[in-house]
RNA sequence: GCUGGCGUAGCUCAAUGGCAGAGCAACGGUUUUGUAAACCGUAGGUUGUGGGUUCAACUCCCUCCGCCAGCUCCA
């Protein structure tokens, strides 16, 4: 008897029997779709095409099926899934006893976690690999079965699965039944869905091993985890594979140092970046840029010193909530170092006494700061102590290093009283801040530890906020559009409701959060909302911009805030003679200068469109005889605003080219006997790797002048990588 | 910060317990050159740091510093 009423994609409606899979109805369709099928999408969700669909339909009258073959993407990512099982299999072949962790998807592959003492190292991925392959060539098919929790938690600790077991205990406690897949000889507790068996996967590579935590929790057990890619054939992987290298041929690191465009010095610090004068000359370029865009925007040009009060910090917030990562405090005078020291010896971790040398010395250092050292009795309880020298310090100077820039904003706009007739407000300042970011985080010029922010600060009305928070939106479209980059999407970070990390009242972020959704809207951005992911004084709009290669990279920022302008009182008189509270953004649109040159380099691959350049044009001259010309046009073309050097060095003209080919550097103007008689240059464009042609000094100019003042990108190797869309993560840290 | 890997000349890399080397760059000279590398020569090192094992350490062990990958974090 036919029980289940199937609708296909185009509309078609079918009827079948009740034990049919997806896999079954496919069968029917043809052998070679059959073959073709690796997953199913029943009503939006994807399962095994296995899988009964009568099982996987809450109404069997009216399935909606869509069967996925190796060309649907949501296909791809239900494969590397299945990979991770069969590398999980052959990593348990090869070792015995080994513990399973987790083992998601990611999105151009998939890692599984393991709890295995040996260590695994690269030298081990070929014959990792090879049992692989020897499962796949197996084929044996994926199977689901389910077990109530008491079950599985027995057929785990039969299995020796401790993590496993750990996992069904404390979290999955609300799943009355658990899934498991059986492939072989094995089992894994699993979500699914997978493909039906494991020769559907046509190609396949472990990539790399890293140590990790289970849960991520670093005090929870070490595990270790290996990272794989898989793909529906040779040809994809490869290209993928090709991707990987190209991207490790752009690190900016790389070519940061090759092209001396900045440095990381370990003799000045971990995480300070020397900006080289050519790595200067692209970003002094860009704030340029900017600082007219402002103007034209309206924007107030302001300068604050690089340290602040530390009641500065804690008004704002952030000193409390970022106390670990930041610098420590500096003291205004050396003694005030010991008051601080001997109120952690009182009630530090290790709180103990103080020794009689370290009381002789806080009341030396109480002198020098000209406390009154008398209300300070070695006799006195710990806690007395304690708070006198709490008094202390808070009388004391001490700064931090500023780690934003808004506190010291937030206070220009305090400084004379403000009426509505004022607002907007639009503070702006290339600020740099320093975080002290943990040494593990630290990358090149991506992650430092001084940054400089194109920072600025919008104090306005409530009534402003949406055509202000609008107008910033429409500036970080235009930056990122001057620089080429169109590839982007917003992500609306909101806050977490469960979390308790968020300052300010309820009412000011429903307000915020619903702005930004609303001029988002508006906007025609695309947008998705993300939870969790708000600062803790407010919601943002983070930009996610695509480079050349696929690559994403959160870049510019704009934030909302309600809290700042309550904790520090901030005030406007309204058309009603009565004060009212400002609202303030924060915007950012490179994000900082650091981050943002860092991720240009890659994304042009060192080679900068003209208008970027550090170095734009080279004269290289034929011979000495043409060394006085060369160096007459270097006077023409440096007038006229270019940057340009004069390669006279004795080699041959060969040798010039090709280092100037490699340096990456637009135009060549080669110039000999001829040119210095007809007052010409010959050009020579470094993408096309040609003469192209000699003119007169008059038309080179316009012609640099116009490419310059158009931007143009003259080359971009967008590649295939862009195309190549990542998988959604399939698997949580559910199963 | 955690786990693992790594650290040799300015750069890229050799030397698996037995005399620290090459290419490029630099410097000196020759060459005067027409669109991706002219030729000859010179110099360059306490092998990241401090300690240990050994007749002998770049090599093996420990400490610290730094770098890389991943984890965790990211105002």
């Amino acid at each position: 008897m036919n029980a289940l009423k199937v609708i296909l994609p185009d509309g078609t409606e079918k009827e079948y029997p009740a034990h049919y899979s997806a896999l079954d109805v496919a069968k029917e369709i043809g052998a070679r779709l059959a073959n073709a099928v690796v997953a199913a999408e029943v009503n939006g969700v994807i399962v095994d095409a296995f899988r009964p669909l009568a099982e996987v339909s809450d109404n069997p009258e009216r399935i909606n099926l869509k069967l996925l073959t190796d060309k649907d993407p949501l296909a791809l990512g239900v494969m590397r899934h299945s990979a991770a099982h069969v590398m999980a299999r052959a990593i348990m072949r090869l070792y015995p006893g080994v513990g399973l962790a987790f083992g998601p998807t990611t999105g151009h592959g998939f890692y599984y976690d393991f709890d295995l003492d040996q260590k695994i190292s690269e030298d081990d991925f070929p014959r990792i690999e090879q049992e692989m392959a020897n499962i796949v060539k197996e084929d044996e098919p994926f199977e689901r079965f389910y077990l109530e929790r008491d079950e599985a938690v027995k057929f785990t600790e039969g299995l020796k699965q401790e993590l496993k077991t750990e996992h069904i205990r404390t979290g999955l406690k609300e799943h009355g039944k658990l899934s498991f897949y059986r492939q072989g000889e094995f089992v894994d507790l699993c979500r699914g869905p997978h493909v039906p068996a494991a020769g559907k996967i046509k190609a396949f590579k472990i990539l790399s091993v890293a140590g990790t935590h289970w849960k991520g929790d670093q005090t929870a057990k070490p595990l270790q985890r290996v990272y794989g890619t898989a793909w529906f054939s040779q040809k994809d992987q490869d290209q993928y594979l090709e991707q990987i290298e190209e991207a490790k041929r752009r690190d900016h690191r790389v070519i940061g140092k090759k092209l001396g465009l900045f440095q990381i010095n370990p003799d000045v610090g971990q995480g300070l970046c020397l900006w080289l004068p050519k790595g200067a000359t692209i970003r002094a370029t860009l704030e340029e840029f900017i600082k007219q865009e402002l103007v034209a925007r309206g924007y107030l040009p302001v300068y604050s010193p690089h340290i602040g009060r530390v009641e500065l910090y804690e008004t704002s917030g952030h000193f409390p909530y970022y106390r670990d990562s930041q610098f420590a405090p500096i003291f205004g005078h050396d003694a005030g170092r010991i008051i601080d020291y001997c109120i952690n010896r009182l009630s530090g971790d290790e709180a103990g006494g103080l020794e009689a040398h370290e009381e002789e010395a806080l009341l030396e250092a109480a002198k020098i700061m000209g406390f009154d050292a008398t209300g300070y009795k070695p006799t006195l309880s710990k806690d007395e102590k304690i708070a006198v020298l709490r008094k202390w310090e808070k009388s004391q100077e001490r700064y931090l290093l500023k780690p934003m820039n808004c506190p010291h904003h937030v206070q220009m706009y305090k400084a004379e009283p403000r009426s509505y007739r004022d607002l907007p407000v639009r503070l702006a300042e290339f600020g740099t801040v320093y975080r002290h970011e943990q040494t593990g985080e630290l990358n090149g010029m991506l992650r430092v530890r001084g940054l400089t922010q194109d920072d600025a600060h919008l104090f306005c009305t409530p009534e402003q906020v949406e055509a202000e928070f609008a107008d910033t939106l429409g500036l970080v479209k235009f930056v990122l559009q001057s620089v080429g980059l169109d590839d982007y999407r917003v992500q609306l970070s909101i806050r977490d409701p469960k979390s308790d990390k968020y300052v300010g009242s309820e009412e000011n972020w429903n307000k915020a959060e619903g702005s930004l959704r609303k001029v988002l809207t508006e906007s025609g951005l695309s947008f998705e909302s993300c939870e969790g992911e708000a600062a803790f004084y407010g919601p943002k709009a983070d930009f996610m911009v695509k480079d050349a290669i696929g690559r994403e990279w959160q870049l510019g920022t704009v934030q909302l805030d309600y809290n700042l302008p309550e904790r520090f009182q901030l005030e406007y008189t309204g058309s009603d003679n009565k004060q009212h509270r400002p609202v303030m953004i924060h915007r950012a649109p490179f994000g900082s200068m650091e981050r943002f040159v860092g991720m240009l380099i890659e994304h042009f691959a060192g080679a900068f469109p003209l208008w970027l350049a550090p170095e734009q044009l080279r004269i290289c001259t034929v011979t000495d005889k043409a060394i006085e010309y060369g160096q007459e046009l270097a006077q023409i073309f440096r007038r006229n605003g270019f940057r340009v050097s004069v390669d006279n060095r004795s080699t041959k003209i060969n040798a010039k080219i090709r280092d100037a080919q490699l340096e990456l550097i637009p135009y060549m103007l080669v110039v000999g006997m001829k040119e210095a008689e007809d007052r010409t240059v010959a050009i020579r464009d470094r993408v096309e790797s040609k003469d192209i042609g000699t003119v007169s000094i008059e038309e080179a100019l316009a012609k640099f002048k116009e490419e310059v003042a158009n931007k143009t990108i003259r080359q971009l190797t967008k590649s295939k990588f862009a195309q190549v869309a990542e998988t959604a993560v399939t698997a949580d840290n559910e199963y």
